[in-house]
This record gives structure tokens, C-alpha cells and sequence, in this order.
DNA sequence: TAGTGGTCTAGACCACGTG
DNA sequence: ACGTGGTCTAGACCACTAT
């Protein structure tokens, strides 16, 4: 293909010989003036066919940073590189690569903050921690209760654990199951599954020493963060097992909280059943 | 003031005379050469205090299109002006416009189409109509139900109703009952409160002769729209109204949804109790 | 004082939709 | 062929934080 190489595929842009990128690079180019080096060869090349799959500089970009954030590359809690830094890496515009974080950090996958820098976002953060915990006391503020581990054993995958989390029935995973005490009341009664092959050597000590939010121990001590989840809620009445646990009566209506969640490449690595007391809390859900 | 007048503020940028925007207009003036107006007079002023409320320009952008999307200039279905007009109406750069609109854009009150336009989000789009209405069946593609209208009565309004609607106990509100039907059963007990003075003119006959969803019938006829809702979710027993209207066992476990909608200005217009009968739907939700 | 992200501009070209 | 939003660049200046 005869498309203008050095300039802007020079550090390894993905996908640059495919179809995807090479017409994409086509941007500006400055009209005359201009430092001297870098005038295209051949700006003949720009009638090309535009290619189906058309893929915009900044997007290349973003999947460039998202691979060294899943590859450990800056860990959470870091700062990535500065715009510049990153800019004359993959040889763009500072603009360019404002607009790739741009969307990771609409993503939550980093975190921008003036006259500092940009950081990978992480577990430990409050922000973080009440994206995926809902759960909202009707007087006071929202903060996490104590977590009384009920059981952690290495299991086979039944078969819907296994259709939801992408693997084959009777892969190895991980089950948890625990209970979320606020105020001194058992509130939420929680039954994990986790990617076995993710999760090696996670033992219910772990999980009890461990204070402060699961995803943050998940992120650092197995490297797996948690992305996003998707939530299917319904309204259930409480069986025995569960009516014990949290101390209700049997056929109490729970709220019944069935989560996915993903990491990187949306791919599923727990599946959560959780079962809430909503007398003295409420689920927070705000739509726009 | 002595500030650099003209060339931004001319087309009346709001608080232009006050401490927000003196200062924010700042930003570049080509370096040299470009055309031969617009020279600013007085550099000198660029040494002004950095006021303390300092608002960029795009945000003032954006509120200007606000209001005028409030005000009904342009309205629900309709396009707006281009990029390119609105940059020369306000007196900025096409860039600037752009960043005002993607937030627009992000906050679902506009909607762009490449190559045709920017149009303003209208709730008869099925994009918009699901963004509020969570509830999904567990077989099937989600669909709008049918609405059978019990009661539509102007009242006065409750204390905590007022208090939710940010209005005094006694002032008039229109209240709403109603049944969702899907697949011919009975899912969902809505209870609506809407403000008095934005609805009048609403009745039942209105409600059951209209077909879609609610909301657009209030934003075509009462010119109210609603942008953002806050939910709080809960678990239930079913009392016995709620069991006979949805033909369910009183004590059943039913979602409770208790919502309030916003519209321009985040000014509260609506608050909504459901019931959701969950054996068959799901309530939807994504965490990211 | 230096470095970072944030704002603003100006201009070029591309992809998309419609005449 | 034309107008729309979308991408890309280059350069200037501002606001914030740390040293």
C-alpha cells in the first residue's frame, strides 16, 4: 500500500498495514510555512478508496493506552505519561491524544486532575467504590459496612455460572459467599463466582484481613479490575438459608441483585447474586 | 471594565459585564500574520486579576444554547443551527461551539447526525424512550406496553410530595394512577404527582386516547421535558390494592421505584411511584 | 519557575448524507 | 456539488500544583 508511513505510524500503531488504518492517518497536514521537515511525499496517495473500516487516529491511540493500563504498564493509582510524552511517542498531535483520554477517562479508566497529571483510576478511591456499591443508608452518608465471609472454596462451574462468565461448564472458579453488615444489621447477602484461572490462591483469610473494598483487593493482589457490570434487579421473597442470615423473617421481599462484571476487552469475571435488606437502604440509580 | 470588548461578547455572551466572564475571553489571538482586524487593543489587561468564578467560554456557550432549547427555539425533533452559524452568532470558533455541544451531546438534549446535523432529542425515539423505562422481560425484546388510565385528579399537594417537587405543602399537582400491561399482564402500578401550573389541561381522556410513551405526550403538549431522573429502589410486599391491580397474592415481593424527574435547570416537575411485578422483567442497570 | 492539564483559535482535510 | 459533523494539527495562553 502506498500510504504517507513514517510520519504517523512510525512507534508501532496497531494495525497500520491492515485496512483499518491506513487511510486514516490522512489528517492535516500544514497548509505551507512550517518547519522544514516532515512535508508528505506524495499526497497523491489521498485518493485512495476510503476503506471500510475506518478508524480515526485517536482511537488507535486509546487502544495503544488501554493495552499498557491492562498490560501493567502504569499500575493503579500511577500517573501516566503527559500528553506531550505521549504525544511524540506515537509521533500525534498533543490534541490527538487529549482526545483518546478523553474518552477513557468518560470511561473511568484514568483520571484527570489539573496541574498534576493523569492517573489510573483504582479500587481505593471513594469515587470508585460507590460506582458499584448502590447501596444507600435512608439517613446518613453511604459507607462500607463490614464484610463477614461465609465461604470461599474452589468449584466446578455449573452450567449458567459458566454461560454467563464465557467459560465451559465444570471450568474451575471461585465461589464466595459473605454477608454486609451496616450498623451492626445484616444487610446484603452476597454469593460470588470468579474466573478461576484469574484467581489462584484466594482464601477466605485473604478475604477477612483484607480491609476495605473486594474489587481493591482484586485489582491488587490478582491484577483483575473491574471495569464496568451490568445488573439485573428484581424483588424476591427470602428463603430460609437467607431469612437466617439477614435475620428476617421468611418471605420478607429482598432485593435481589443479580451482577456481571467485566475487565478489560469486556471480558466477564464474576458473577455476584446479591440479596439486600431494604427496609433502612435503598438502591440509588439516577438516569440521564 | 476595561475589558477587551467587542470582539467576544458582542453578540450579548451572558454575564459578560460581570466577574465570570471578564477574564475568561482571554484565550488565543493569532500569533500574527491572519487577517487585519481584531488586533486587541490592550494587551495590558491580560495581568487582570484571575477572578475567582471563572467559567470557560464554552460553558458559556452552552448555556446560551440551554436557554434557547429551554425557550423553545428550537424544539424537540427539530434541527439546530450548524456549527458553523452558531460560531459566527456567539463570535467564537467553530472549535468552541463544538465543545459546547459535545456536553449537550453527553447529556442527551442534543443528538448529533454526521453529515445531516445537530438535532434536539425528542422522547418519541426509541433511543431516549428506554433510558427511562428500565424494565426488561426475560424473554423477548423490551417493548412499550399498553396503559390503562385508573385516575388523573388535580389535588393539593402532600408534604412530602412538596417536598420532593421543591414546592409548598397545598399547591396544586396533578395526580396519576395508572396500569402497565405487557404480553396482557398486569407489570406495573404507577401513583404520578406532576406540578400544577406545567400541566394544565391534563386528563384522563387526554392520557388514554394518546399512544407512546408519556413523557412525549408532555413535552408535545405541555412543552415540558423531562432530561434526568433520580430513582430510589426498593424490595415490598404487595398491600391489597396494589395485589388486586396487579393480580398478584397481597404480601407478594414487588420493586418499588420511587422516581423524580427533572427538566432544564435540574427543576423538579415529577415524582413517580411504581410497583413492578418482577417474575417476568427484570430491571435493567449498568454500572460503568 | 517549571510542568501539567484546560481553553481557544484557525485552518485543512475526511466521511457522510442529500440533492 | 454542497453542507454537515468528524478528525487532525499547530500554536498560543490560562489555571492549577509542586518545587
Amino acid at each position: 500500500m502506498s500510504s504517507l508511513p513514517t510520519s504517523l505510524t512510525g512507534a508501532s500503531v496497531p494495525g497500520a498495514q491492515d485496512s483499518g488504518a491506513a487511510t486514516s492517518g490522512a489528517g492535516a497536514q500544514p497548509s505551507s510555512s512550517s518547519p522544514p521537515t516532515h512535508q508528505p511525499p506524495a499526497p497523491a496517495a489521498a485518493h485512495s478508496v476510503p476503506s471500510p473500516t475506518f478508524s480515526p487516529l485517536y482511537q488507535q491511540i486509546k487502544a495503544l493506552i488501554t493495552r499498557s493500563l491492562q498490560s501493567g504498564e502504569w499500575k493503579p493509582g500511577e500517573m501516566i505519561p503527559s500528553e506531550m510524552e505521549l504525544a511524540s511517542r506515537y509521533k500525534v498531535s498533543q490534541g490527538t491524544v487529549r482526545k483518546a483520554i478523553d474518552e477513557l477517562a468518560a470511561e473511568n479508566l484514568v483520571a484527570r486532575r489539573q496541574g498534576k497529571g493523569t492517573f489510573v483510576t483504582t479500587h481505593h478511591e471513594d469515587v470508585v467504590k460507590f460506582r458499584f456499591l448502590r447501596l444507600v443508608p435512608d439517613e446518613g452518608e453511604p459507607h462500607y459496612g463490614a464484610s463477614r465471609v461465609l465461604e470461599c472454596k474452589r468449584l466446578r462451574a455449573p452450567a449458567e455460572i459458566a454461560r454467563l462468565l464465557d467459560i465451559r461448564t465444570g471450568d474451575s472458579v471461585v465461589q464466595i459467599r459473605r454477608v454486609l453488615t451496616f450498623s451492626d444489621e445484616s444487610t446484603v447477602l452476597d454469593e460470588i463466582w470468579l474466573l478461576g484461572a484469574n484467581f489462584r490462591g484466594l482464601t477466605a483469610e485473604k478475604l477477612t484481613e483484607w480491609k476495605g473494598p473486594m474489587y481493591a483487593l482484586f485489582e491488587a493482589e490478582f491484577g483483575t479490575r473491574m471495569i464496568r457490570a451490568s445488573e439485573k434487579i428484581r424483588a424476591v421473597a427470602a428463603d430460609e438459608t437467607a431469612a437466617t442470615l439477614l435475620s428476617v423473617p421468611v418471605g420478607s421481599p429482598l432485593l435481589s441483585v443479580e451482577r456481571v462484571s467485566y475487565t478489560y476487552g469486556d471480558r466477564p469475571v464474576e458473577v455476584r447474586r446479591g440479596l439486600y435488606v431494604t427496609t433502612r437502604h435503598y438502591y440509588q440509580n439516577d438516569l440521564s
